[in-house]
DNA sequence: ATATTTTTATTACAAACGTAGGACTTAAGG
DNA sequence: CCTTAAGTCCTACGTTTGTAATAAAAATAT
């Protein structure tokens, strides 16, 4: 599977909303994020730009305006991420990482029990 | 507390090799990268002298040679790294990046017993 | 003292990123 | 049809990163 393209940070703000209400249009995401962040509007636009032709996004002309979906998935994409984070920090080893917040005492009693129950819960797939 | 300076990618693996040996000389560093790495010496050295920029990394001449020593700690940079990481990607959360793991099935059986036990593992810190 | 070797410092250059201005196109209104 | 406004494309520019070559300095050997 080859690796997905290369999300930078800013670009990566442009995904979540995209992520979250594709279709959308340049406006909206434009709207939404001229609000939420202290970009302004061009920039915004070279973003979605970028992200076309990196292949994240295609876009639709719907009459006058560009409607974008995503190509790449959040889930996909964050996964990605994810392991290339533990490899690079953790030696790909999730309990690793866990076991360094429980060391330096990063976790509540609230959020240790969350993460019993999660491992708790079923963990059955394998079918026979 | 100001945040740590920002180290690169390739920065972090020669990090890696002095907070495992420092103080350590320009040498060494060299010696081992070269073997784990694809890089040319010079490349090592220019990310060295980077790091030294940056205030990552102090120097001390020893007779001919510098010896390195770290300025910012290994656990203090990584734990920020993984803050980060949790708030980019998971809302900070650690359960939720966990909840993805095993949503997509990703942990083995082995692995998940790991992070059981380390979770059962007396979690007592409060003092009376 | 000087040539040679070792080590450090300076310079380079393309790709990626953050940030945005200006030009161009096209649809809409008059 | 032509002017205007809305939207998209092209250009720009400083910084960081990956990758390294060349120059300068300093130590050593002769």
């Amino acid at each position: 599977m080859k690796p997905l393209p290369q999300i930078s940070e800013a670009e990566f703000e442009v995904m979540k909303i995209i992520w979250k209400h594709a279709p959308i249009s340049t406006n909206e995401i434009t709207d939404r994020l001229v609000k939420t962040t202290t970009w302004s509007p061009k920039t915004i636009q070279t973003l979605i730009k970028r992200l076309v032709t990196k292949g994240v996004l295609t876009y639709e002309k719907q009459s006058r305006v560009f409607v974008y979906t995503p190509l790449v998935g959040e889930d996909e994409y964050i996964g990605q991420e994810s392991n290339s984070f533990l490899n690079r920090f953790y030696g790909g080893n999730i309990s690793a990482m866990l076991s360094a917040y429980i060391d330096h005492d990063k976790l509540s009693e609230t959020e240790i029990n969350t993460l019993r129950s999660l491992l708790s819960k079923d963990s059955d797939k394998g079918g026979t």
